[in-house]
DNA sequence: ACGCACATGTAATCAGTTACATGATTCT
DNA sequence: AGAATCATGTAACTGATTACATGTGCGT
């Protein structure tokens, strides 16, 4: 009967890291991400926070209001650090999942560790093996493709091809601006 | 007590259109496509089958075969092919959903309907809300961001101009090699 | 010998959304 | 007046995955 996903919940705990704050913030700052990370619902965010405090990784800060139902104010904590740290070490080892590897690119080169140029390398490749499978899905598409087959497989070539193009820049700019690389 | 989503019964539907094919053969198709329309499991495809058969849109051959279990081809009807150009024509106003997206593009330009440009459109305005709503979370990460959050932010932006860029190319293409666009 | 591709199907379980309850305050 | 924002929470439901049952043939 637990609540969530390991990943989401560690998706919620991630956000702690910068700044403490409510379950309604959070979702809030999702929302403000545009979509980034995903849009979840309380239904969702609420039952995590609760499985979190119960394992020790978050606090909780209720602070009252006269009027309106009383904040409460998730703090995380050593243990949710550390907790957090593992997951993102031992975590996507080709990562095909957009945001976990984005949530990986905010908790990498902040508190967490200094892995940013691994993780970028990691997505490289994935990014690359999608490329390719798309390139090979084009060609035994081979018997009269209709035009939305091509288009739609054109498309995602397009995209994987952008996102190899950016992956490249990014890691030539890190190598130029932080040679010293590597973790603390 | 129905089996899967609308949506996820039209993408099978949809691959049927094409050619007739087995419930395991549309898994392969789908891995083969790299994952751009997902990567479901027999859980989700069989009874989904199922319900198209149900309904009507579909219609079984069983293949039976000396040693293993017998395929069952699946063809879709007169009725199913209703059924998805209407769902192709009522679905996504604004469509979020990259999966849904492409599989409308693979759809319209072939037996559907030629509404191959509006759809790109669509998108089009989709991806732009996107873009700006990641630049307004850029402004507003203001105070201290750090490496890993502004590199998330970035590659989000990054991925959406390429989008952005590809399908004003596009566009640009179809209206010149075909002025004739718009519905049969 | 062992695993993988072929091929279908069901049951248990999970992870999430939707809908609801509660209730004051501010915008239109 | 009516809608939206703030704020938390639970219960019912849905849509999917995972794991299992069943069994042959082929590659290494």
């Amino acid at each position: 009967m637990v609540k969530g996903s390991v990943r989401f919940r560690n998706f919620i705990l991630g956000l702690l890291v910068k700044r403490s704050m409510s379950g309604y913030d959070t979702r809030r700052l999702l929302r403000n991400l545009g979509g980034l990370l995903g849009t979840p619902s309380f239904g969702a965010i609420y039952p995590a926070l609760h499985a979190l405090l119960e394992d020790g990784l978050v606090t909780v800060e209720v602070v009252p209001h006269p009027t309106r139902p009383p904040r409460k104010i998730y703090t995380i904590t050593d243990a949710g650090k550390q907790a957090l740290r593992e997951w993102v070490a031992q975590s996507p080892p080709s990562s095909t999942d957009l945001r976990a590897f984005i949530m990986h690119l905010m908790l990498t080169g902040d508190s967490i560790c200094d892995r940013l140029t691994a993780h970028l390398r990691q997505r490289q490749e994935a990014v690359a093996t999608h490329h390719s499978d798309l390139e090979q899905a084009a060609r035994e598409l081979g018997e009269q493709p209709s035009l939305g087959e091509l288009v739609a497989i054109e498309y995602g070539l397009a995209i994987a091809s952008a996102e190899m193009a950016w992956l490249e820049g990014k890691l030539a700019q890190l190598s130029v601006e932080q040679p010293d690389a590597g973790c603390r």
